[in-house]
DNA sequence: TTGTACGCGTTATCAC
DNA sequence: GTGATAACGCGTACAA
């Protein structure tokens, strides 16, 4: 019997409907008897509760959206799996939305068109400025993953760019690396990443007594391994030189990798690569790559305990986290 | 003003909340004036529909689950991105839940506690049997995906398997390879479509007039790659020998390859290496690696559009279909 | 401890 | 073309 409602179970076994919600919900003022014989109801009738209806009622959704650029990106695909990890913790559905890079898939996933769709928002945005941000959102919690500087208003988890970066390029330095280089994505949108990460590295650099490298900026489309081979291959036909090169992440660093193998160049002999993100193919390419390894798990508990904060309630002033980060250190600087 | 309802619409606009509903959703019948009037006061109100008592009323979600066991694995990620973008052309929503390779998550996911949470579900099990899949699911639409032998009332889309390992098998015959093996998992769960990839191997091996090469099973971790190091290197050891090895997915193929390179054989040189679902790492791997390219948009198109069927009211048999495939061959064979 | 009545915001069925 | 009003299934004061 698909569809039996409380009142079925409520008549079948002779009791209030009050009382069979009690049973159902495991509510304490329920005499043994009386659950015994209203679960026998409720078996017999097949009876399951009606989650919209009880949203109707108490508001909740019990539901979480989780939106970044693309899910067939590595790096996001661990965060949402992650991510749903935490979510279930919390006995909360997640609801993944990607904004493909596109701004106003960005601004869809903040004015929201329908009301009590979820009860809050985790969202990493590349696009959208702070501004707009905190002009957009509506009244859903919401807390931001990623490298933006976030309205003052908004919870934020992050790494810590600027040392992450420079940890990287410290590293590099240390294994006797004299042209450093950066390779990054010239979109003038998520510049600020950008910004940060080159700041740590030349920081770095700096306090190695070294000088900047050669900067290779390459466009930023879906996938990043084949903008970057193509710049890092024009870079090298230029006589571009470098024997180290930081990569603003591990799609940029395998397309370097391949142009410096098809440029005869070997990795790390001739060139040592740094990545970003320790995705899958960090640990199985060849070389394997030496890599920033973000805490994803820490990042996505932080931001989901601060959602569920933000869900009950809590209306503190935005607060601004920072989880941790490591190098991988593998065969492509060793 | 948020939290507007429909009737705070209609008490601002001076007219009935049927009128306001009929704006809100487009409606032939309301004449140009009165819309006017109503979305002035909508905006004013800045009203958004609820979601949730639109369901209660309509029966109906607008969410579609997909299940599979997990997201972090390349391959289900690339299928959970085409699957969004398939629910977005029929306006629904996709609900993601990780089975984690657990047959409890399996039995979950079918035996769903909760009623209209979803409209349907979309759901690639790997552990179930086909007559527990028949007995647990409910009256929820359902499309299988994958290589399980399916219950004959429930539609389900896969690739031929059997026919992909043969062009895999083919393809290594054809390079002039004479000992070819043959690497797979050792689950005793998901033996069908071993057996099925193992049966078109050895068709194509007859075929070519080669003889049975070596095989290696390895136990089925969460992540195959390094099980098939570990497996591929022991078998090394041993003196097992192979000039060509078709594997079970591109994870098992990426640690193949690695321990060939730690035994100090060269991929192809000394041994061909076709992998199976293209995902990015094949790409990008060195050498990048031969592979069985599934056409995930096609699968999970046709996956979509049956659901979308059922969720209409089709009530025909179970419906079997088969998708195509293609070899796309790379370094690691040629 | 259990039962009754009402409300959640929307859509659908009728009249008008 | 538009307006009352009854569902939809559940949670919860409040009364018993």
């Amino acid at each position: 019997m698909p569809g039996a409602t409380l009142r079925d179970v409520a008549k079948l076994a002779g009791v209030s409907v009050k009382t069979v919600s009690n049973v159902v919900r495991d509510q304490p003022h329920v005499s043994a008897a009386m659950k015994e014989r209203v679960e026998r109801a409720i078996d017999e009738l097949g009876y399951v509760p009606n989650t919209t209806a009880r949203r109707l009622v108490t508001g909740r959704t019990g539901m979480v959206k989780m939106a970044f650029p693309e899910l067939k990106a590595p790096y996001f695909a661990e965060v949402a799996d992650q991510m749903h990890k935490e979510a279930k913790k919390h006995d909360l559905r997640l609801l993944i939305e990607q904004t493909e890079n596109r701004i106003e898939n960005e601004r869809a996933v903040l004015a929201d068109r329908e009301q009590g769709l979820v009860d809050g928002i985790i969202f990493e945005p590349v696009k959208l400025s702070s501004k707009e941000i905190s002009h957009l959102r509506g009244h859903v919690p919401l807390v931001l993953l990623g490298e933006i500087l976030p309205p003052l208003s908004v919870d934020h988890v992050m790494i810590d760019n600027v040392a992450a970066a420079a940890t990287a390029t410290r590293h590099l330095v240390e294994q006797g690396r004299h042209h450093i280089g950066f390779l990054a994505y010239k979109d003038p949108d998520s510049s600020d990443t950008v910004k940060q990460r080159l700041k740590g590295y030349e920081s770095a650099l700096k306090e190695g007594g070294r000088q900047a490298g050669p900067s290779i900026y390459v466009p930023a489309p879906a996938f990043g391994a084949d903008a970057a081979e193509a710049g890092v291959s024009e870079a090298l036909k230029k006589g571009v030189e470098f024997d180290g090169l930081v990569c603003y992440d591990d799609l940029a660093a395998v397309g370097a990798m391949r142009a410096l193998r098809r440029a005869g160049k070997s990795v790390p002999e001739d060139v040592a690569v740094v990545g970003w993100d320790d995705i899958f193919v960090a640990k199985y390419s060849n070389p394997s790559l030496t890599t920033i390894t973000p805490d994803i798990p820490a990042l996505c508990s932080r931001a989901m305990d601060m959602l569920v904060e933000r869900i009950n309630g809590y209306d503190g002033v935005g607060r601004h986290e920072l989880v941790d980060y490591r190098l991988t250190v593998r065969e492509s600087t060793e």
